[in-house]
DNA sequence: GCTTGAATCTACAGTAGCTAGAGGATGTAA
DNA sequence: TTACATCCTCTAGCTACTGTAGATTCAAGC
């Protein structure tokens, strides 16, 4: 039986977004001591797990919610977990090409501006020229 | 002369997006019609898609802040300048690393589930298996 | 010149996904 | 049994927006 804070430094998580979890109805509500004090068990750190390495692959808290409706309803296609997953791959891609021009931009500023002053610095006009955006207009957000 | 819807459009932001960058000081306060609906001019068309562009790369406003800054002090050093662009182009870079393993990940998950049922299906092992987790426990923030 | 309706205004509340702090109770090891 | 780390609840704060209400303004058509 784990203590919240044990379970927090098994995932990588704060105390406090664990009982957020629950609160959110993330996680269930787990057993208590008679002092009140939460205990938990393996179901409990495998599903924390699992919410973190999602959390830490992009995807927001209603994807892994799908997600792990699904898990708990394994009689569902799979067809379900499929389309989020090519939904998160699809915004995965955009980001990485944008962060990839931007990459390129940063490197050459960092090569040219040696002793220069900001006016002869194209950082600034690469990222504010509309001509040189191709994926306009598109979401930003998890 | 802009209106702020127009430059909402031309900037794929929302109306009360500009408001809020104008509240926390990224944007300017613009010029005024007598009835005092704001009216933008090209130099803030420029600023925020600055803007715009670079929150779609990940920065945070607090970064963005200080490229306007340099942007808005040319007399100062590049060095500054430069700093920042190498503080920048680590986070990208590990941004990169982070994003690119999530696709092989996606990837992968598409690929072995097909047409199954979500019992048969890794993606959730995946995600809650501890031993295939290999950057564990590190920062997801911005 | 007048009307109409879309767009704008301010102000405030709500969202996601946490994070921090106060003030007090509990658990455990020496 | 005492010290003190950890836990509890509750509340507020954070970033970066987004939405709503109710009033005003602008521009086009008649």
């Amino acid at each position: 039986m784990l203590t919240i804070g044990n379970l927090a430094k098994k995932t990588g998580t704060k105390v406090q977004t664990i009982r957020y979890y629950e609160q959110i109805g993330l996680m269930p509500e787990p057993g208590r001591t008679e002092g009140g004090q939460r205990r938990y068990g393996d179901a409990e750190l495998d599903r924390l797990s699992f919410i973190r390495h999602s959390r830490q692959l992009g995807f927001s808290l209603d994807a892994i919610r799908e997600l792990l409706d699904l898990s708990d309803h394994p009689e569902k296609s799979c067809d379900e977990a499929d389309a989020i997953a090519r939904r998160q791959l699809r915004q995965v891609e955009q980001r990485m090409a944008r962060l990839k021009a931007l990459r390129t931009e940063l490197k050459r500023m960092i090569h040219e501006c040696s002793g220069g002053r900001t006016a002869d610095c194209r950082v600034l006009e690469v990222l504010r020229d509309h001509s040189e955006c191709l994926t306009e207009h598109d979401d930003i957000g998890a």
